[in-house]
RNA sequence: GGCUACGUAGCUCAGUCGGUUAGAGCACAGCAUUCAUAAUGCUGGGGUCGGUGGUUCAAGUCCACCCGUAGCUACCA
C-alpha cells in the first residue's frame, strides 16, 4: 500500500503579488508532491492565503473596501499566479473561513481545558488618533543605542541593535503621525514552555535539518517563554471564545489555515477522513514546506499548540533558503523584485521550474538567480541536450519508418543504465535534492547523445542494406527520450504532457521507465522547446522596474529610503582623464574607455556609444567611481564606472569638473 | 550587538571520516560533424578553496580572529 502525504506550502500573505520568493518555496513543493503522485503515493497538497493582521486591514482600508473583499481578490490573484507556473495545489483556501474559525476556537479550548492558557496585563505603544495598538512596523523613532531617526519598533538598520518598540526615543505612528502612548491591555498567552523538552527531542529527531535544529537550540537552551497569541481591537482576525475584543494573533491561525484547507479540501467532496490525517497516532505524513525565515513558527509555536490540542505533530518540516539576484536581494529599483504574472508575459513558466530544479538541494543556504546563467542552463540543457533527443531522431522514425518504433531494442547495456538509475533519482527527489537529481538526468542525456553521434543514423540511411539500422538506434534514442522525459515529470509537467502525446502514450507512471516502448506507433514531433533570447529577460526586468514606479508600494525594502554620511562615504569618486577609447567589436552600445586616475590606468566599459564619438572624448575629464567592484563583462573586465546624466539612447551626458581639476583627484 | 548558516574556476554548484595531482555543468578556445530548434561529439586552457594566524606527518575540510552575504533575535508577516 501506498504512503498517505499531506503537503503544504507556507502560506502566502494576502497583501500583495506572488513573486519569485513565493515560487521558489511553492515550485519546490510542486515538484515534491507531483515525485509523490507519480510514484502512486496519496499526497494531497494544500495551501490557502493568510489573511489576518493589521497589515490586511490597514492595505484594505487604503483602497477603501473591506478587508473581505480585498482578500477575495488577492486570493483569486494568487490562484491564477500559481496555476500559470503549473504549481498543483489541491485545495488553495483562506484563512479567513469557517473551517479556520472552528479549527481555531477548537484548539484554543482544548488548549484552555489543558491550562495551557494564561492572562497577564502588558503595556503597549498605543496610537491615540486612531486608536489601536501599534504593532513594531508601525512604529518608528530613535534607536535608543545609536540614536539613528527612522528606526522601526524592533531593531535598528545601522547599529543592528534588537529593543522593545517601548524603548525607541520620539517613537511616532506611521499610521497617524501621532506620538504613540503607553497603554495597558491583557493579552492571551500559551504556556509554550511546558513543551520544552518535547520540543527538545523532536527536533533533533529528524523532523527538521540539522541546522534548522541548531538554530532552534538557541531558543530551547536560552528557556522558551510564553506565547502571546492575542491581539487587541481593532484587528482583522477570528475573536479568541469568550471574548469580545480579543483576537487571535495571525501566526496562531495560519498554520490552523493548513489543516482548515484540508478540511476544506474533503468537504469539496473528496472522499478522505480529517483524522485519519490528524489524529494523534496518524500513520500518514505531514510535510510542511517553509521558508529558513519562519522555522521558529512551524517547528517551535506549531508543534507545540498540535501536542497541546491533542493532534498529531509534522513529519518533516522541510525549510529552505530566500533567493538573491547577483548575490544581493531583490530588489524594486533593480529590476529583479520579479512578479509571476510579469514573468508570465513574457517566458515560459517550466524555464523557471527548471533552473529552480538545478538549484534546489534540501538546504537553508540561499539561492542565487544569474539571468544569464539561467538563460544559458534552460538553453543548452533542455533544449540543446535533453529534447534535442527526440527532435533529431524523430525525423528518421516518420519519415523512413511511418512513425512506427523498432520491435527490439538495439543497446540492452545503454538502456539498462537508463532504469538503473530509477532509484537513485527517486531518492534524490525525495529528499528534495532536485539538483543532483537533475544532474543524474542530463548525464544521461550525455550518454543518449553520444550514443546517436557514435552510430551516426544520418550516414547509414543512406546504405540500402542497412536502412533497418537506422529505426533500431532512433527507436532507442526515443525511447532513452522517454525515460527523462518520465524522470523529469515532477519538474516539466507541460514538457512531459506533451511527450506523451508526441510517444502517442498514456499517462506516464515512475514504473514506465522498466520497460521500452516497442513496436509502437508515435506521432509527429513538434518542438517541445523554443531557446531562450536574453533579450526576453531584459525585456522582464525592465518591465518589473516600471511596475515599482507606477505601483506605489510603500517602500517596505526601504529602497529610495534616506542613507547616512557613513553610506555616502563608501562611495568613492574621483576625477580620470579619458586617454583612449574606441568601440568594441560585436558590442552595440559599449565604448572602451581607457582612464587615467593620477597613480594607475583603468579599463571601464561605457554604454554611452549611442551619444558619443570615440573621438571626441579623448582628452576630457570625467567623474569615475573608483571603488566599485570589477564586473566581468562579455568583452573584458571594467574597473569602474564613469557618471553620467539623461535617460539613455541620444540623451546621455557626461559629468566633468570644473577648469583646474586633474585627474586622480578625490571627489567629495 | 548576539546567534544560525553560507563564501571553492568567468558563472552556477559538487567535494563523504582531514589523506595522492581540488571536480562537474555552463561559458570560452581548437578540431570533427550536418540527423536535430546553430542543436551534437572529441580535445583543451582556466583555482592563493573569502583573508590572517594556528593544530597536524598531512587542511578546501578542524580551531581562533577578521571581512562579506542571508536569516533569526519571540508584536513584521
Amino acid at each position: 500500500m501506498g504512503r498517505r502525504i499531506l503537503v503544504t506550502s507556507a502560506l502566502p500573505y494576502a497583501n500583495g503579488a506572488i513573486h519569485l520568493g513565493h515560487l521558489l518555496e511553492h515550485i519546490q513543493t510542486d515538484i515534491w508532491v507531483r515525485y509523490q503522485k507519480l510514484r502512486g503515493n496519496q499526497c494531497i497538497y494544500v495551501c490557502a492565503d493568510d489573511t489576518h493582521g493589521a497589515g490586511t486591514m490597514l492595505k484594505a482600508e487604503e483602497e477603501g473596501v473591506s478587508p473581505e473583499v480585498f482578500i477575495e481578490r488577492i486570493r483569486k490573484e494568487h490562484i491564477e499566479d500559481f496555476k500559470g507556473f503549473l504549481i498543483e495545489h489541491d485545495n488553495f483556501h483562506t484563512t479567513h473561513s469557517e473551517e479556520t474559525r472552528e479549527l481555531s476556537e477548537l484548539i484554543y479550548n482544548k488548549l484552555n481545558d489543558r491550562g495551557l492558557i494564561f492572562i497577564k496585563k502588558i503595556e503597549r505603544l498605543y496610537d491615540p488618533e486612531r486608536q489601536m495598538f501599534l504593532a513594531d512596523r508601525f512604529v518608528k523613532g530613535q534607536c535608543p543605542r545609536c540614536g539613528s531617526d527612522d528606526q522601526y519598533g524592533d531593531n535598528c538598520d545601522l547599529c543592528g541593535a534588537t529593543y522593545d518598540a517601548t524603548d525607541l526615543k520620539n517613537p511616532r505612528s506611521l499610521l497617524s503621525g501621532a506620538t504613540p502612548e503607553l497603554k495597558a491591555s491583557e493579552h492571551y498567552f500559551f504556556d509554550l514552555a511546558q513543551y520544552t523538552d518535547m520540543l527538545k527531542s523532536w527536533t533533533t529527531s529528524g523532523a527538521v535539518q540539522p541546522e534548522v535544529a541548531n538554530k532552534l537550540a538557541e531558543w530551547l537552551d536560552s528557556g522558551l517563554r510564553a506565547w502571546d497569541i492575542s491581539r487587541d481591537a481593532p484587528y482583522f482576525g477570528f475573536l479568541i471564545p469568550g471574548t469580545t475584543d480579543k483576537y487571535f494573533y495571525v501566526w496562531m491561525d495560519a498554520p490552523i489555515g493548513y489543516m482548515a484547507s484540508f478540511k476544506h479540501y474533503i468537504k469539496s467532496g473528496n472522499d478522505l477522513a480529517f483524522d485519519d490525517f490528524w489524529q494523534v497516532d496518524s500513520d500518514a505524513e505531514l510535510h510542511h514546506f517553509i521558508g529558513k525565515d519562519i522555522v521558529n513558527f512551524h517547528a517551535l509555536f506549531w508543534p507545540a499548540v498540535l501536542e497541546g490540542a491533542g493532534f498529531r505533530k509534522p513529519t518533516r518540516i522541510h525549510a529552505h533558503g530566500f533567493i538573491t539576484v547577483d548575490g544581493t536581494k531583490m530588489s524594486k529599483s533593480r529590476g529583479t523584485f520579479i512578479n509571476a504574472a510579469t514573468y508570465l508575459e513574457y517566458l515560459n513558466p517550466e524555464y523557471l521550474r527548471y533552473y529552480y530544479a538545478t538549484k534546489l538541494n534540501g538546504t537553508i543556504d540561499d539561492m542565487d538567480i544569474n539571468f544569464s546563467d539561467f538563460v544559458q542552463r534552460v538553453n543548452s540543457d533542455l533544449v540543446g541536450k535533453i529534447v534535442n533527443i527526440a527532435s533529431r531522431c524523430a525525423g528518421f522514425i516518420s519519415k523512413q519508418f511511418g512513425g512506427e518504433l523498432a520491435p527490439a531494442l538495439h543497446d540492452e547495456a545503454l538502456w539498462q543504465k537508463f532504469v538503473d538509475a530509477k532509484d537513485s533519482v527517486a531518492n534524490l527527489y525525495e529528499a528534495g535534492d532536485t539538483s543532483k537529481a537533475v544532474r543524474e538526468i542530463t548525464a544521461l542525456a550525455d550518454l543518449a547523445n553520444q550514443y546517436i553521434a557514435q552510430h551516426e543514423p544520418w550516414k547509414t540511411i543512406k546504405d540500402p542494406d542497412k536502412h533497418s539500422d537506422v529505426q533500431l538506434v532512433c527507436s532507442q534514442g526515443i525511447n532513452l527520450f522517454r525515460s527523462l522525459a518520465i524522470y523529469l515529470q515532477p519538474i516539466l509537467p507541460a514538457m512531459a504532457e506533451a511527450a506523451e502525446r508526441f510517444l502517442n502514450v498514456e499517462r506516464f507512471r515512475w514504473d514506465d521507465v522498466d520497460a521500452p516502448l516497442l513496436a509502437h506507433r508515435i506521432n509527429k514531433y513538434q518542438p517541445l522547446f523554443t531557446r531562450m533570447d536574453k533579450k526576453q529577460v531584459d525585456k522582464l526586468i525592465e518591465a518589473s522596474r516600471e511596475d515599482d514606479v507606477s505601483g506605489g508600494e510603500t517602500a517596505d525594502e526601504g529602497e529610495d529610503a534616506i542613507i547616512s554620511i557613513e553610506d555616502f562615504a563608501k562611495i568613492h569618486l574621483k576625477v580620470a582623464e579619458i586617454v583612449a577609447a574606441e568601440t568594441v567589436d560585436g558590442a552595440d552600445k559599449l565604448l572602451r574607455l581607457t582612464l587615467d586616475l593620477g597613480d594607475e590606468q583603468r579599463q571601464v566599459f561605457a554604454g554611452i556609444k549611442s551619444a558619443y564619438e570615440a573621438d571626441e572624448l579623448v582628452g576630457r575629464l570625467a567623474v569615475i567611481v573608483a571603488n566599485l567592484a570589477p564586473r566581468e563583462m562579455r568583452f573584458g573586465t571594467s574597473e569602474g564606472m564613469v557618471l553620467a546624466a539623461g535617460p539613455g539612447d541620444a540623451d546621455i551626458f557626461l559629468l566633468s569638473p570644473d577648469a583646474g581639476a586633474v585627474p586622480g583627484m578625490d571627489i567629495h
